[in-house]
DNA sequence: TTGCTAATGATTATCATTATCAATAGTAAA
DNA sequence: TTTACTATTGATAATGATAATCATTAGCAA
């Protein structure tokens, strides 16, 4: 928990930008959070620790966490973009039930290696993917909570 | 292109809806374009030969053009919805460059085997995905279009 | 034709996110 | 420690894509 503030600071440093409270409340609520959050969800469990704070402050900052490379956004395709941790939390892909809304970090090598030669005989350098596994959970299927 | 209006007629029958001028000129623009478009872009085509038709008219056909089974959605990340053709097009992934915006399609079916299984593996049973592969193609690598 | 009701077009609402802007507050230098 | 500079904040308005509303229009079956 301290490398992250460690990074955050020196990113801070680094851009000229300034330490401020609320920029250390919004790290330390994130990183306690270890599910994916959108910003709403993580600025309702701000507020009860500091009332004053603005929206806007968090939508920013969690942008800025992005970029200092502690966060990583997101988007499932329904309109918000979420964040998860990037420090310490390497590249996965998501699994996610269209049940009961579950979701699993997955990844797999071989699927990785091949989508790098995909893109090769196209021309193309990957840089980057994202992939999302849309199914039906075991206790979806069973409790009949699914299509 | 006739059997898509027949594949609309008769969906249109079966789910007691009608069938309308704005709905066959919506169809007909959407079939004549082989590329990917938005709500939007598809209004300003359709305009240009009825300056009448509204906009929501545009929005509520292609949601009833996918659930015909005519077109699909696509999800760029960019927010806006674009479809594109899913009759005789069969399932394909995007390949994207990040420099200049390219888009190709790609399939690999081992990719799409290794899915299924990942799934499985977490009691899933796969009922679709999304794969976007990103990266740098080769004009734009040659040219430093792209960083 | 008539009658029923779906569809349309205009408009407003929604929802996540971004821009604006005056007031506030880090921070480096004096 | 004060000053001065400017990044940051919070409140609020704006944005942009899409959805909802609703009065009017128009398929279509009888």
């Amino acid at each position: 928990m301290k490398a992250e503030q460690d990074i955050f600071h020196k990113f801070l440093a680094q851009k000229d930008l300034r330490d401020t409270p609320q920029r250390e409340l919004i790290l330390d609520v994130f990183l306690k959070r270890e599910e994916h959050v959108s910003a709403e969800q993580l600025y309702d469990i701000i507020k009860k620790r500091d009332p004053s704070i603005g929206q806007a402050t968090v939508y920013r900052n969690l942008k800025l966490l992005s970029e200092a490379g502690l966060a990583r956004e997101v988007d499932f395709g329904d309109g918000v973009t979420r964040y998860e941790h990037n420090y310490n939390h390497p590249h996965h892909d998501h699994l996610v039930c269209r049940g009961c809304g579950k979701m699993v970090e997955v990844v797999d090598s071989v699927i990785e290696e091949l989508q790098k030669r995909v893109a090769e005989q196209y021309g193309f350098v990957l840089t980057d993917h994202a992939l999302y596994l849309y199914g039906n959970c075991a206790e979806c299927r069973k409790g009949h909570r699914s299509g």
